[in-house]
DNA sequence: AATGAATGAGAGTTCATTCAT
DNA sequence: GATGAATGAACTCTCATTCAT
C-alpha cells in the first residue's frame, strides 16, 4: 500500500535519524553524557517518543556498535578478492584503510573500539573485524613473508600500531600533529616492516620518507 | 608558626587522601561512576568537606591528570643521564617504561590518555611528556641511527605505537591476547626498527622472535 | 437495519470483552496497576482503540463495579420465590450465598466492596444489593422470629460479618485459617443466632460445631 | 550538646511530620496513589530531601505499617492484666478496644488490615495482634464459657466480625448506617455471644437492645 | 575545620490520552 | 472502525553543590 509504505519508510528514516543524533551525543559525551534527554532535544521529539523507536538507552547503544563493526567490516577488503596481489601489499592496504575508516568515522570508531570496553561488549562483531586481519596476517606467513609464524602475534602488533595512531589522532585532535597521511604511512610502515624477513633485497622501501 | 605549619601540613597530607581515594574510583568506576558522595565516604568525611579542599568534581579529576603525567615523567629515563648509553637503546629502554608505566598505573594512564578526551584536557604537562621523547629521538638522529631527519614524524610514530599497545591491552583485558612481554617487545621493536637506517650490518636482532 | 443492527451486535460483543479482560487484569494487578496499554495488548486492539469503547480508565472501572454488583444480585435468593421457606433459613442461605459469592469471585467482590474506596463509589447498584438483604430480615422480623425490630440495624449487623469473613479470606490468603466452610459457618450461624428471640424451644441448633 | 540535641529533636520531629503526612497520603489515594512528590509538597520539603529521612518509599510504607500494630498492640487490653474480671466480658472488652481503635485510627487501621495486603506484609507484628487475641479467647474455653474448644475457629470467627464492621465503617462513610455504637455492640454481642455454651441462666443479655 | 540539612536539576522511564489518517 | 505516532505530565531516585551553624 502506498499510504503504509510511506509510513514505513518514515519511521525507518526517523530511526536512522535518531541513530545518527545519538551517535554523535555518544561520542561527544561519553556513554554517561549521553542521555534520552538530550537525544530528544536534538531531534526534537518528546523523550517519550524515542521510545517507541527503541527499547531503552542500551538498545540504542547496541545499536550503534553493531552499525559501526558492520560499517568497518563492509570497508575491510574482503580477503578472498585480490587475488593475485602480493599479500603484504594487501596487508597495507588494510590497516590503511582501517586508519581511514577511523579518521573519517571517528564517532564509529569510538564505538567499536574506545567507549564502554568494560560493560560487556557482545564479542560478536568485534571477532569479525580481527579475523579479517588474522586472515591476511596468515596469508603473508604462508608465503614466507614474516619471520615470524606466530599469526596471531603478528596480527595483535599490527592492530596495536593502527589503534594507536587512529585513537590519538581521533581523540587529540588539537595535539599538532605532523602532515597526517604521512605519520599514518610511517606507523603502519614500521609495524608491517618490522615483522618482514631481512631477505638481502628488502621488500622494505628504503626511501628516507 | 608552629602551629599553621603543623595545620598547613595536616591540609597537604588530607588532600593527597583525597586525591588517592579519587583516583580509586574514578579508576573503578570511569568518570560518571565516581560520585563526590562515594569520595566522602571513602576518606570518611562529609561530602562538604570536600569542597574546602577541591572547588569541585573537576578539579579533582584534573588534578589526577597533572599528577599522572607527572608520576610517568618521574619515571621515564631522564635523557641525560646515562649519557654514554647507545640512544636507540635508550629509546626503546624508554618506550618500555612507557608501556609498563601503563600497564602498572592503568588508571593513570587511563587519566592520561584516555578519559575525557572531550572536555578539553590542559595540555601543560602532556607537553612535557612528549617533549621527553623528543628529546630521545632527535640523540637518535643526530647519531644519524634513524633514516628520518623530522624529530616529530618519528616521534609521534612511535607515540602511536607505544599507546596503541598500552591502550588496548589496558582497555580489553578479556582479549586473547598472546603472551604480553612478547607482544609488547614485538611492538617497539617494529616501531622503532622501521626508522633505523639499513646498514649492512643492520641493527635490528635477526632472531625470529 | 440488517448491516447496522450486526455492527451494534459487533460491538456489544467487543465492548464485553474488553471488559473481560480488564476485569482479569484489574483484580490481578490492582488498580494503579491496570494499564490501558495491557488492556490492549489482551484484546488484540489498539489502545487508541479503546476509547472508541470507553471514555477512560475510571469508566471502565466503574463499570465493572456495577457489572459486579450485577451479578451478585442475580446470585442472591430473590426473596418473592421460595414463599414458604423459613424465612432465617433463607437468610442464612443468602448470607452463605453471599460469601460464596465473594469467594468465587473474588475479582468481582474487591471491585465491589474493596477496591478504591476513596474514588466515589456510585452506589447506584450496590443500594439494589442492600435492599434484598433488608427484605429478607424484615421478613423474619414480620415473623417475629428476631429479637430486634430495627430493619437496618439487624441487616447492617450481618452485612459487617459477611463481609468481615469475605474480605479477609480473600486479602490474606496465607493466613492459617481454619477450615473454610466451618468458618463461614460459624460466622454466620453466630452473627442470625446472634438476633433470635431466646424462646425456651431455642432456634439455635446445639451441636458442638 | 545543646546543640546538637536541638537538632537530634527537630530531627525526629520532622520525621515525626513526614510519617504523619505520609500516611495520610498513603490512606487517601491508596499505595500507588501516594508518592514521593506528594509527600514532599504535603511537608513543604523538597523531594530530595525525603531521602535523607527515608530510604525509599516502601521504607515509608513499612515505618507506617509497624506503628500502626504497634498502636493497636498498646491499646489492646492485656492479657495478663483484668486478673479477675469475667473472661467474656473482658473479650468484649478489648472487641469494642479494636472497633474503636480502627475508627479513630482508620489510616492506621488501613494500614494494619486492608492496605497492600498482597506485597509480602512482614506478618511479624500482624502475629502479636491474632495472638492477643489467641489467648483471651483460650480464656473463655478454659473457664468452660465456649461450646467450642476449637481456639482458632473461635478466634478466626470474631476476628471476622468485628474487622467487617470496622473496614465498612472506615470505606463507606456515606452509607446511612444506624447508630454506630448500637450496631457495634450488635455485631460484637452476636459473635460471642453465639459461641457461648447455652445454660438456662444465660449469659447472654436479654434486652432487646 | 567540619558538617547536617537542604535543594534544583536532571536522569530513565511509563502512562493516559489525543489526533490525523 | 481502527490505528500509528506522538506527547505532556508524572513517576522514583541520584547528584553536585551550597550554606548556616
Amino acid at each position: 500500500m502506498n499510504a503504509s509504505a510511506r509510513r514505513e519508510k518514515h519511521k525507518k528514516e526517523l530511526r536512522a535519524e535518531m541513530l545518527n543524533a545519538a551517535r554523535e551525543i555518544f561520542s561527544r559525551d561519553g556513554y554517561e553524557g549521553f542521555t534520552m534527554r538530550k537525544l530528544a532535544r536534538s531531534v526534537e521529539y518528546s523523550p517519550a517518543n524515542i521510545y517507541l523507536y527503541f527499547k531503552d538507552k542500551d538498545e540504542i547503544f547496541d545499536c550503534l556498535v553493531d552499525a559501526s563493526f558492520a560499517d568497518l567490516l563492509e570497508v575491510l577488503p574482503q580477503p578472498n578478492d585480490a587475488s593475485d596481489e602480493d599479500p603484504v601489499s594487501l596487508l597495507k592496504r588494510s590497516l590503511h584503510t582501517y586508519v581511514n575508516f577511523g579518521l573519517s568515522h571517528p564517532n564509529h570508531y569510538q564505538f567499536a573500539f574506545v567507549l564502554r570496553p568494560a560493560g560487556q561488549v557482545r564479542p560478536h562483531k568485534q571477532r569479525a573485524a580481527y579475523e579479517s586481519l588474522l586472515l591476511k596476517v596468515r596469508r603473508c606467513i604462508e608465503k614466507k613473508k614474516f619471520r615470524t609464524a606466530d599469526v596471531n602475534l603478528a596480527a595483535q602488533a599490527l592492530w596495536a600500531s593502527v589503534h594507536g595512531i587512529t585513537s590519538l589522532l581521533i581523540q587529540r585532535p588539537v595535539f599538532p600533529w605532523v602532515e597526517r597521511d604521512k605519520l599514518i604511512r610511517r606507523v603502519i610502515d614500521s609495524a608491517v616492516d618490522g615483522l618482514l624477513v631481512r631477505n638481502p633485497g628488502g621488500t622494505a622501501k628504503e626511501k628516507t620518507e
